[in-house]
RNA sequence: CGGGGCGUGGCGCAGCCCGGUAGCGCGCUUGGUCUGGGACCAAGAAGUCGAGAGUUCAAAUCUCUCCGCCCCGACCA
């Protein structure tokens, strides 16, 4: 390819919306450009990426046996009110109707569809297992969309379904994927780790996510400094150490205490000078519905909103307004579980010891608070585990906090579908079954974004070579120069021959604009042809990772170049 | 959705407070000198100042409304 052709240039400077690093590099080199908030077209050499990309996760999944299909973007509002997500995924899809009337939506993701397909496909336990996938755009209103190609509102996914006929199978499935996607991300070039995740609103058990650690990502994970624990902190929990058994009989009754003004915790400890856990939060929240609950904590501990969205079956918790404090008899900032009429839940971390806790009471607290004793209440983990807590797998390790990009993930959800939908196929002994499913996704653009972020230098990106837009990158200099210019283009010509891929820089530019483009762009192997190494019928070949360049002489040039393009790794 | 910021040639920005008819750098075009790390000289092209309404003799500048974009948070299988 001929750079002087290229449809897309290289920027001096980065647009001042782009943040990130990977962001900031995705526009300058060309790879991507925005079209309205979250929308992104891939320009030649970000597209060429994304192809192969998408070619590594294509091998590895028909690696396990999945087969490639391909489901449309728009799809019938029917299906999706069979499970109930028509009305659920309201606010963050696209929706639109045709000209009878009749109402679609741009796809949020295919678990409908690819069941609808499994109903019809496979009648016979004798057809299980099954695993299909397919790469499609899907779409989604995303409120916030951030970061260059890291949350979009319109992106390729790959996702994968398995059909399997029962628990079991869908294990081994689930096993498959797990380590498909281990290899599919090593392959692009990222250190993706698998932590546990929440598994939301679709119900199921089972999940993972993969997740890339680097500081520009918006998921916040946990990671025990001892073993292999890690989780996202929609998820996460701690080992606690209980040491307050003992003081549970000897605790008097509770008894009122004046407390003045003191409707925070940081207020109680400055007045009663006790440390932050002698004391119970208490948070009067509601769910979508608006029905109270008090969630009770140790004072120095957080609520976990996706942990209570998920106890509370909710899709949004919102703190209690003054009616609702009123009508569970709370007094705002001094509100204790101790005689309140909402449903209480209990944060399982706390310690069966005296507390003080407010008393429902202006400017009053109660002390010798004992849980079961004063109060009950379900027993349930809510609050927020934070760096420095102990791992709950080893026990021994700390928790450290990082934040992460969620490169893919893949979730065990079994029967919630084909129940819904009444998918089912004939088992073994004669009965209709629902199948068990699971599905696996992984977003192609915020992979190549992320591979931007975790691979570059301070002048530009360092592609992989398994995922870079060409393999070699030919320098003229001057291109202007006859015998230049025939013998880069003769290398080119050799080189392409072979099928190394090439993008050849013919532009009537500086040597240093052309370093520096190259530096940019990022091309694993860039090779100089100049007017300087010609006098000594060398080229010269630079690996964008390495410091040192190598000379070589131009009549082995091109061996050379095959050698060490071909012992990349695929 | 809450909070904050920003919209001025393709990109980065100044001008706005204090109204007088738009400027700088990069990029682009033409010619020339150059050619190993973002060259130099000369001559050019290119802007409904986000949109609409208002105030005024006069609006990029003041007022109002709307739109778009970015950041933080919320939200996001």
């Amino acid at each position: 390819m001929r750079q002087s052709k290229l449809f897309g240039r290289t920027l001096r400077e980065a647009p001042a919306e782009a943040q990130t690093p990977g962001h900031r590099l995705m526009l300058r080199a060309a790879i991507a450009r925005p079209l309205a908030a979250g929308l992104y077209t891939w320009l030649p050499l970000g597209f060429r990426v994304q192809k192969k990309v998408e070619q590594i996760i294509r091998e590895e999944q028909d690696r396990i046996g999945a087969q490639e299909m391909e489901m449309p973007v728009l799809t019938p509002a029917e299906t999706w009110k069979q499970t109930g997500r028509w009305d659920a995924l309201e606010p963050i899809t696209f929706r639109t109707k045709d000209h009878n009337g009749r109402e679609f939506m741009v796809s949020y993701t295919h678990e409908e569809f690819v069941h609808l397909h499994a109903m019809q496909e496979i009648q016979s336990y004798k057809q299980l297992p099954q695993i299909v996938y397919h790469f499609q755009s899907k779409g989604r209103d995303e409120a916030r969309p951030r970061a260059g190609l890291l949350r979009v509102r319109e992106f390729v996914m790959k996702d994968a379904y398995s059909f399997d006929a029962d628990q079991a199978g869908l294990e081994k499935s689930y096993a498959a994927e797990f380590g498909a996607y281990e290899r599919t991300f090593q392959r692009m070039g990222l250190d993706a780790i698998s932590v546990e995740s929440d598994t939301g609103a679709m119900g199921g058990d089972v999940a993972h996510e993969f997740q890339v650690l680097t500081e520009v990502g918006e998921d916040r994970i946990a990671v025990c400094s001892n073993c292999d624990y890690r989780a996202n902190l929609e998820k996460a929990t701690r080992s606690v150490r209980r040491d307050g058994f003992e003081a549970l009989d000897k605790a008097p009754e509770p008894s009122e205490i004046r407390t003045p003004g003191a409707t925070s915790i940081e207020a109680l400890q400055a007045l009663l000078k006790r440390p932050p856990e002698a004391f119970l939060k208490t948070v009067l929240l509601t769910d979508a519905r608006g029905t109270v609950v008090a969630v009770v904590l140790p004072g120095d501990r957080e609520v976990n909103e996706a942990k209570l969205r998920k106890i509370l079956g909710t899709s949004e918790v919102k703190f209690a307004n003054d009616g609702q404090f009123a009508a569970a008899g709370g007094v705002p900032g001094f509100v204790g579980p101790v005689g309140l009429k909402a449903r209480v839940l209990i944060d399982s971390s706390l310690d069966r010891r005296a507390f003080i806790a407010g008393a429902n009471k202006k400017d009053t607290h109660l002390q010798n608070v004992v849980i079961g004793r004063d109060f009950r209440g379900e027993e349930v983990d809510v609050h927020d585990v934070r760096e420095g807590d102990h791992c709950p797998r080893c026990k021994t390790g700390t928790l450290t906090i990082k934040r992460g990009v969620e490169v893919g993930n893949i979730f065990a959800y079994g029967t919630y579908y084909s129940d819904k939908m009444r998918a089912t196929f004939v088992a073994e002994d004669g009965t209709q079954k629902p199948f068990v499913g699971g599905s696996y996704g992984i977003g192609v653009g915020r992979a190549v974004q992320t591979i931007i972020e975790t691979h570059h230098d301070e002048k530009g990106i360092v592609w992989p070579p398994q995922v870079a837009p060409y393999h070699a990158h030919v320098l003229a200099l001057p291109v202007n120069d006859a015998d230049v210019r025939a013998t880069a283009e003769s290398l080119v010509a050799e080189l392409e021959k072979r099928g190394i891929e090439v993008l050849y820089d013919d532009r009537d530019e500086t040597a240093g604009v052309k370093f520096a483009d190259a530096d940019l762009i990022g091309i694993p192997l860039r090779v100089t042809v100049s007017k300087r190494n010609l006098k000594e019928n060398l080229a010269e070949l630079k690996l964008r990772s390495a410091t040192d360049a190598e000379m070589v002489a131009l009549a082995g040039g091109a061996d050379r170049i095959a050698d060490i393009v071909g012992s990349w790794p695929r």
